[in-house]
DNA sequence: TCTGAAAATGCATGCGCTTTCAAAGCCCTG
DNA sequence: CAGGGCTTTGAAAGCGCATGCATTTTCAGA
């Protein structure tokens, strides 16, 4: 009914300081100083005489003074807002990794923006101009299709963090989680388990992780004497839809397998799937290890094996260098090494 | 190396225009017009003679011009920018919303900030402030645990949607799911199915959503006829761990139960994983029905029978719905309606 | 007690844009 | 053809803050 007009209908002036925003100057006239000496106190700019500085913190105290990011960043040249390409906002690994992002940027003052490059290369090249039109004031890309040379044009720009790669250039950092050793270890543990067979379901080719993954599967296998069976490995696309596929075109081709690693874990539910729909069971027949650690693998039926990565960790590191890239130093933030989980969904070969 | 300072040290005067970024006024120039016409094209807050567009477009084109979103923030008042408050950015639930919310704000020229409230009011309380200070020119609460009040004094200062609560005031707009029919849905699926003893994994009391789903179980219990049993509701808290203890504590009390019907997905994982524990067949021996629809629902095991849940459609809506009332207009956006989706984790009770 | 250098502080300017206000065109009517 | 109203356009004043530079204060040393 009451069909009133929303009450934020803009005052007329221009940016009509409405509400009762604080702005430095009323600070400043409250502690008796010129704004000046606010800003420098707020930003740390300057040494100011202790006094002066009581009265100030007081001042903004009691009036409940937030400085304007906005004003800010028009002055200052920056936004505090460092931007975060991620492929899918909406995906459990990412998403607790932008988690992670969030908790690290924030005692900094700075906040997160996040856009979705959706495991694609141009629209990921749309969301650093996106990013760069809101003049973030650095960027961090987590595991993107980009190309190096891409990055490292935009890292002349801003400072650039970049993850599931290794490069190095100036004002960019690099920080990757060893796939290798955990495709390795994920490969290690089914062979300590008596497995010889062992089929694996990768990621997509021109995914560095994927196929770094693959090299420590293949490692692993050589370090046991194994030799490597072409066909045991199977594309996969990291979703669920591509484990389900894969166990399908694995079972077609006949092959004998005990045991099946995922490059990821969202691909072993689908294999998982893929083998009860074969009437094959987890791991009574076959025993099955993903990659990743997401959250909800602990709760899958059975609780799936597979190789932890940090991604809240991961976030923060991330978030970390970042802020270090800002204030001029060079990052010195190192990945956890891999850490294999090993659940319920391998188990030893029955003699 | 190569240990060279980043190239994005700031220059020494302030807010130096470094990098190409062009400005409005040389637009303006290279337009043969006013800063003032430039703006007004840029906004559409004036007519101005086509001639004069023209050349004004061609310049922003030939300048690739973009303006920079603070100083617009700082002289209009606005930041262009709004602020979404949700539970836990990394849930699967959220992340979809949040990908939703992103898409459908972005042609419109809004950036979102997304902070996490952890499911908890004073968290979200401070994730408010931190929005404000942030200046964001609205604000999009995902089910949140703030009290009715908090949110109507939050929306007397700038609009606000909130969804999974029933709520009218200036400035607010609640979306709602129907989690009632919702319920109800799931409930009578099972009955219809023959179950009569259904037992049911609440969510938390204070969780609006939750109690309506409640209620859509008593609803279609008594239209059944079957007689509400408290003994077969427990408790939960959303997570997957919930629906493992439910299980638990529903085996303990020796309850004789043939279904049951989970608030959500993740305690639905839980639970199936506390049935497979205790060597209960899902659904030969219990039928198992969630609510959300998570994407990662389908390759549960087995495929989740569940009541949809349209995450990434809500959060188009609600972003669609902060337009709007930015706009100063009052919301026209509905809500789809609840939709049971039956899997394979529910089935006909046998003779 | 005075001097000069260093430390502390203030002033004024400008970041890039929006918006008000007034001036300049424009069309139409008398 | 002049005058009035309306529309288009430009000039200028900030928005709130950071910062270079000038000024004042402080204090050690003479």
């Amino acid at each position: 009914m009451t069909r009133s007009n929303p009450p934020h209908i803009r005052a007329k002036s221009a940016a009509a300081a409405d509400d009762g925003a604080m702005t430095i100057e009323r600070v400043a006239q409250e502690a008796g100083v010129s704004p000046s000496t606010v800003s420098r106190i707020l930003n740390g700019t300057a040494v100011v005489s202790g006094a002066k500085k009581q009265a100030v913190d007081d001042a903004i105290a009691k009036l409940g003074f937030v400085p304007n990011p906005m004003a800010r960043g028009l002055a200052g040249g920056r936004t505090l807002s460092i931007g975060v390409v991620t492929q899918a906002i909406d995906s459990p690994f990412y998403g607790a990794a932008l988690r992670g992002i969030e908790d690290e940027l924030d005692p900094a003052g700075y906040s997160p923006l996040f856009v979705s490059g959706h495991w694609n290369a141009v629209s990921e090249a749309r969301c650093i101009e996106v990013l760069r039109s809101r003049r973030v004031d650095g960027i961090v890309v987590l595991t993107g299709r980009l190309t190096d040379e891409a990055l490292m044009a935009c890292a002349q720009k801003m400072p650039v963090v970049v993850t599931g790669r290794t490069l190095e250039a100036p004002g960019l950092f690099a920080l990757n989680f060893d796939n290798f050793e955990g495709g390795r270890l994920a490969t290690r543990h089914l062979i300590e388990l008596g497995h010889q067979r062992i089929a694996f379901i990768a990621g997509d080719h021109d995914h560095p992780d994927a196929n770094e993954r693959l090299r420590g599967y293949r490692a692993a296998l050589q370090a046991a004497g194994i030799p490597f069976d072409p066909d045991l490995v199977v594309p996969g696309e990291y979703h669920e839809v591509s484990g389900l596929l894969a166990v399908d075109r694995l079972l077609e081709r006949q092959q004998r397998f005990t045991a099946i690693f995922s490059a990821n874990d969202q691909m072993a539910f689908g294999a998982a799937l893929g083998l009860q729909r074969r009437s094959l069971r987890v791991p009574e027949d076959v025993s099955l290890v993903g990659f990743d650690d997401l959250p909800t693998s602990v709760y899958a039926i059975p609780p799936l094996s597979t190789v932890h990565q940090p991604a809240y960790e991961l976030g923060r590191l991330v978030a970390l260098a970042m802020l270090q890239l800002l204030a001029g130093k060079t990052p010195s933030v190192e990945m956890p090494a891999p850490r294999l989980i090993a659940r319920e969904s391998s188990r030893r070969l029955r003699g």
